[in-house]
RNA sequence: GGCGGGGUUCCCGAGCGGUCAAAGGGAUCAGACUGUAAAUCUGACGGUUCUGCCUUCGAAGGUUCGAAUCCUUCCCCCGCCA
């Protein structure tokens, strides 16, 4: 509650990576509530994971008493962020990125609250993009800038320093968007603070620099970490891509599997930047799965925790229903009311015509196999079952006794892929 | 606009007239082991009606018995110089 702990708390969370002047800021968050405000760019149709640690940095800020802007890149989305991306982007067209912009908003919403004194504010920079002409932009921002300083930013040398890559004058110009934005932020709603992740540094050094220029006036910039993991392998991917906020992208069930697999190299430090969980609380955790000598709970709790953040509690039930059914007892245990709950739980399912018996387009219809080939390859390797009985011929038709409740068949391809058939 | 270098299967990258569905690495997937971990080992990794056939090496034509490899035109990317 106390806001002096505020960043004391994300520095034990090493949700900080760097600051600009880090003592007054400290100073500032004790002293009154802070506007502060964070981007998101319509670069897909809903966020993704790593989206989620900002958004929750966003949430804490609240929390502890200040007051957060989420800020919807309408008019940056049009250009594209080249920090420390190795290419050039594809433009999208206005209309997908202006329907984007409404999915991303709704997403970020519920985490905030648009109550009381320190109410959450939702911005477009659009607003103040959209109508502005290249003369305007260039007399009243570009000048502020200094292309030598620009070129010397580690965000974007890779590009230019690159054998066989180059950076548009488009892409090359994204920062002073973005640095405008924050003195435009100011002007409005007197916001201080910009926080991002750590690859956005230098669009934000941009914007506390064009604030002093336009405004006179000292505002700060706070960056977090780039979520990383143990191994080395990209955060936030699994076999279908990316995970995403959307349960229609990522279904909560996948959401919670997810978190639920985390390695234990890194599951203690997610526990961190994911949950609100104090961090006496995951210390404790911590102690107890070391000491237990057994599995450790801090998966589950993560998942818990996560999924609830994002999805809520009854995603979460939901999930554990399906988890529980799958992964500890038999399938052939299950009543068919608990088979149809699996299905309206959000289990992966589908329905098959009982003439199409064949396991290998079933394997495809499920979307276990991308091919028949694919499909082969599993049969053969013994990846395949069904109901838990592992199947090994390539030609095996799916049979009545197969059918559970003369409806549903439980497919399994590997140790983690399920998908219910129920049979029509 | 000039000169030079490129576009290869998810990514990087070899191939430079037949032995190429195309080396090697990464990523991914599966099997064993396990805790629905990690590490390790093994295997798969264009499609298919599968000892064959089909589609693929920026695009379209052409040369050839035969092309990712040669020629022509076009598109795109990069660098240097304007």
């Amino acid at each position: 509650m106390s806001q002096a702990s505020l960043i004391q708390d994300l520095q034990a969370r090493g949700l900080i990576a760097q600051q600009t002047d880090a003592a007054a800021l400290e100073e500032l968050l004790a002293k009154e509530s802070v506007t502060l405000y964070c981007g998101f760019d319509p670069t897909a149709d809903s966020l993704h994971l790593g989206h989620l640690v900002p958004v929750l940095v966003l949430k804490r800020f609240q929390q502890a008493g200040h007051k957060p802007i989420a800020l919807v890149g309408g008019a940056t989305g049009m250009i594209g962020d080249p920090s420390f991306k190795a290419t050039e982007r594809k433009l999208n067209t206005p209309d997908v990125i202006a329907s984007w912009v409404e999915k991303i908003r709704g997403q970020v919403s519920p985490f905030l609250s648009f109550d009381g004194d320190n109410a959450a504010i939702m911005a477009n920079n659009y607003d103040w993009f959209g109508g502005m002409g290249a003369l305007e932009f260039l007399r009243d921002i570009g000048k502020h800038f200094s292309v030598n300083q620009m070129i010397k930013k580690e965000s974007v040398q890779q590009r230019i320093n690159r054998e066989d890559q180059g950076i548009s004058y488009t892409e090359f110009s994204y920062s002073l968007l973005q640095g405008y934005d924050f003195a435009e932020l100011y002007r409005r709603h007197g916001c201080q603070l910009q926080i991002g992740g750590s690859d956005q540094w230098g669009n934000i050094t941009a914007g506390t620099d064009l604030t002093r220029r336009i405004h006179q006036q000292q505002v700060y910039g706070l960056t977090l970490p780039l979520v990383t993991k143990a191994d080395g392998t990209k955060f936030g991917k699994t076999e279908g891509g990316a995970v995403w906020l959307d349960a229609s992208k990522t279904s909560p069930y996948a959401f919670y599997q997810f978190w639920l697999n985390t390695a234990d190299a890194d599951v203690y430090k997610f526990l961190r930047y994911f949950t609100f969980l104090s961090i006496d609380e995951i210390n404790a955790i911590e102690e107890q799965d070391k000491a237990s000598g057994t599995k450790p709970q801090a998966q589950r709790i993560l998942a818990e925790q996560a999924t609830a953040l994002v999805h809520g509690q009854a995603a979460v039930d939901a999930a554990q229903r399906i988890s529980a059914s799958l992964f500890s007892g038999s399938v052939t245990d299950l009543t068919a009311s608990d088979l149809a709950q699996l299905a309206q739980d959000g289990m992966p399912s589908v329905q098959i015509e009982r003439a199409q018996a064949g396991l290998i387009d079933a394997l495809v219809a499920g979307g276990l196999a991308k091919s028949k080939s694919e499909a082969r390859t599993f049969i053969q390797s013994g990846a395949v079952s069904i109901n838990g009985n592992k199947i090994e011929a390539l030609d095996y038709q799916v049979a009545d006794s197969d059918r559970l409740f003369g409806q549903y068949s439980l497919l399994k391809r590997g140790k983690k892929n399920h998908t219910l058939i129920s049979w029509i």
